[in-house]
Formats: C-alpha cells, sequence, structure tokens
DNA sequence: TGAATAAAAATTGTATACGATCTCTGATTG
DNA sequence: CAATCAGAGATCGTATACAATTTTTATTCA
C-alpha cells in the first residue's frame, strides 16, 4: 500500500528540476527524500551517511546514491570528505552569519519583487500553505513545521519567478535548516508565524515596499535568534579539538 | 615534460575545493580544465559532451567524467539532458536578464565589504591581475582576456572572505561568460578595463560607498551591453525551432 | 595498564559490463 | 519524391566488481 504522491510533491518536483540541475531519474527521488529528512530534523548535523545503508534503505545501488549525495553537497546540506564520505552538513557559526547576511540581502528584494506581481491564486496558497504551517505547530510536530516555514520563503521565491533568485534561496533556506538545527536559542518558535502573517498582509496590498521591509526585519530577526557567540577557547577547546 | 602547477592555479584550486562543494580527486581535475575550456570559449554553448569522448581525453573512466558534469551542471556551466547527456549550457534570454539583476543586487554589496578589509597584499595581487588581464587583451587573446575578467571579479569576492557569497558570485561569473559569448553586442570588449580600475581607486582608498557604487555601475553597464531583445517571432522562429 | 603496531574489516574511489534509450541510416510505401 | 518505419549503432543509466584508503580490532611489548 504506496501513498499516492501528492500533487504538492510533483510540484515541488518539477519546480526542483527547473531551479536546481538535479540528478535525474531515481537519484532524484533518493535527493528529495534524504532532503526532507534533513530538513525536518530527522537526520541530524555531523550524520554520517554511508553509501551501503543509504542504498540498502531505498533500494538502489551505490552509483545512484553517490550521485544523490552529490547533488546534495552542491546544495550544502551534505558535506563530503574524500576517503571518508558523506555527512548531513554542520555548518559553522561562521557559516550561520553569512548565510543569515546572504538572505537579508537577497531575500527582501526577491519578496519586493514577489508582491509586484502577485496573482490572487497564489495568495490563496500561501494562505493555505501558512495553515498547514499553522497546523503542524499546533500538532507540536516541530519537524513539518520548520520544514513548512522554510518552504514558505522559497514559495515567495518562486513567485517572483526568478529562477537564479529562487535556487540561491532554496539553498540558503536548506542551511538555515540546519543552522536552527544547531544554534537556536528561542523557546517561542512560534514567533515566525507573525513575521509571515505581516508579509502577508503585504502581498495582499501588493505593497512591494512593505514586502521588502518586512521580510528584511524577519530574516534579521531570525539571525538574531540564534546563539552564534563562539564559545571561550579555554574549557572545551581541548576536548573538541581531539574529538574532532 | 609537463608544465608545472603554478602557485596561482594551486590557490585556485583550494579556493574551490572550499568554496564550492566540489567532487574530489581526478573528477576536480577534469572539472577544473572542461570549466576553464567553457570560460575561454574554448567550448561553445550547446556543444555537447560526450561523456566516452571527454574520458578519452583526459584518460578517466565515464564515473568520474560523469561526477564532473555533474559538479558543472551544478554551477550552471553544463546542463544535462535525461538520456541524451550533457551539454555547454546555453543561457536564454531569461536567464541572462536574471543573471545580470542578481549580479548587480550581490556584487555590489560584496564589494563593499571587500573595500572595507582589502590588505596592501591583496590591493597588489588585484593590480597585478589587472596587468594580466591588459596583456592578454594586447596580445589580441580575447579568450584569456575574458577568463581574466571574470576572474576579477572572484577574487574580490574572495577578498571579501564571504564563502556564501563568493559562491554564488563564481557561479553568475560563469554564466556571465556563457551569456557574453551568446549576447554580446559591443565591439569594445576593453571597456571594463575602465571599471575595474575605477573600481582598484575606490579599494586603495578603502572607499566602501564608493566601491559599492561603482561596482553596480559596472554590472549595469555589461548588462546594457548584451543584445537581450527577444527575436521577433515571425523570421526566424520557424528554422530556430526546427534546428533547437 | 597503556601505548604502539599490525592485521582484518569496512568503506570509499574507480573501472567495467550490461540493459535501456536515443539517434541515425536506409529501405519501404503511399 | 517525401514521409514513415525498422534496424543498427551510439550513448546514457545503473549495477557490480575490484583497488585504494580508512577505521577498527587484536596483539605485542615496555
Amino acid at each position: 500500500m504506496t501513498k499516492p504522491v501528492t500533487s504538492a510533491e510533483l510540484d515541488q518536483r518539477s519546480k526542483l528540476h527547473e531551479v536546481f540541475a538535479l540528478p535525474q531519474g531515481r537519484a532524484l527521488d533518493i535527493c528529495l527524500k534524504l532532503q526532507k529528512a534533513i530538513l525536518e530534523h530527522r537526520l541530524s548535523p555531523g550524520l554520517k551517511l554511508s553509501e551501503d545503508e543509504v542504498g540498502e534503505i531505498y533500494g538502489a545501488s551505490r552509483t545512484v546514491v553517490r550521485a544523490s549525495l552529490q547533488a546534495l553537497a552542491h546544495s550544502g546540506l551534505v558535506s563530503m570528505e574524500k576517503n571518508r564520505g558523506a555527512f548531513v552538513a554542520k555548518p559553522s557559526i561562521r557559516e550561520a552569519h553569512e548565510v543569515f547576511q546572504a538572505r537579508a540581502l537577497i531575500e527582501p528584494a526577491v519578496a519586493r519583487l514577489a508582491a509586484a506581481v502577485i496573482t490572487d491564486r497564489q495568495l490563496a496558497q500561501l494562505h493555505a500553505h501558512l495553515d498547514a504551517e499553522h497546523a503542524a505547530l499546533h500538532a507540536s510536530d516541530m519537524g513539518k513545521a520548520l520544514f513548512l516555514s522554510g518552504n514558505f520563503h522559497t514559495e515567495i521565491a518562486d513567485i517572483a519567478d526568478h529562477r537564479i533568485f529562487a535556487g540561491m534561496i532554496r539553498s540558503l533556506i536548506s542551511r538555515s535548516s540546519l543552522i536552527i538545527a544547531l544554534y537556536w536559542k528561542r523557546s517561542d518558535t512560534a514567533c515566525e508565524s507573525h513575521s509571515h502573517h505581516a508579509l502577508m498582509n503585504a502581498f495582499e496590498k501588493r505593497d512591494s515596499a512593505a514586502a521588502e521591509s518586512i521580510q528584511k526585519s524577519h530574516i534579521i530577526d531570525l539571525h538574531s535568534g540564534l546563539d552564534l557567540k563562539e564559545k571561550p577557547a579555554g574549557g572545551t577547546s581541548l576536548s573538541e579539538a581531539l574529538q574532532g
């Protein structure tokens, strides 16, 4: 009894295929499944992704698994070390800063574009998305909520209909998910919803300037919700260095 | 009698490895060689890159060639079609616009960052780079001149020391090279040098604002140097459609 | 006991083989 | 003569096998 593929999943699949130069055929499926698992925090940063093991799970040979892992490495979700294999990426504090700096530059510009061209249909879709996010949050399914929260941003990029920016944002959102898994310090995860709703308001009014400004604040707010202070060099540095 | 690897090449290699998640081992070499060939316009957009052929040339098996081509596909230099193979990418007019819109947003911000932290040593390096560019231009080696001209931009990203932006810019510059190959309309290719020298001036004064503004103008100027008008639907559309 | 070493196991890197798909050529037919 | 179709050849997608490297384990010696 296989779960039928939903239209939303098909949609995402075709979009991803357009935007990224993802592998084709079976490798794409594995890619998406691994990606989803990582983005929902079912696979923790640093976890080893053995080729044999992944192949076993998805019933594929190492050849296609390798292609998938390579693709994920390019989008920043996986890091590959020569002769050692693939691991769920573990962004450094520095990379975390860089990712949110990049998002703070790009996403507001894209939100501005999106506000100028959004259709009623797309507005409704975004609304439905927020509802789903709310439902997941209410069901305490944090993994799914986070996944959907990220998707909200990529959907805006798709609405702006700018493939280059959309590809960049997709990669940045993916990395952000890992960064949040590692460095999130706030307890009120629900705070996102507020910003997202404010953004919806701006979209409904087709107010480009407001959308840009709200999105910028939102990203900066997310950035400030991370605990990105370098640990003091004394305490953990030795043990860290030895087990690293 | 093998040509020794220059320090500049080694440098680029290690940098690329950091920034992109490039394949490792032999695949990396093939990647860089193909990339260089494409960026110097020795391989034209649309050209087929047969796996067997490439493997023959570089003395590698299809396995590593495939990994290389996949990597290049991820950076936008190569497009892969299922069951048909890999081709040197042929950016559409739309993609050309998008690439330069992205550059116009990102590169000025990065130039600003770079101006704030550039060292004297790096200034000297950039000067040397401009000299090499000038020399290539004087020797009518357009391929090399264009390659170097692109590298100037990635070097600025490296100076800004922002890996995420640097990776984005590298990809954008690569695509730009293809776009220029397809759509450049100006005869005075040397115009770039002027902007680059102006930028150097700003860097020497550590004038962030000027660097940002000059870079923005430079990108917009490049964008306007392209012939990106859609061809009228009547004339060439049929023949184009048939031979496409 | 603990460190150093060497052999064994596991994992990745690469080559090759085979099946699937596409492309091209040439014959056939209206 | 043009268009269609069939088959051969070429090319890609995937699985598997072997080589190279790393990791683990067992052993030895101080």
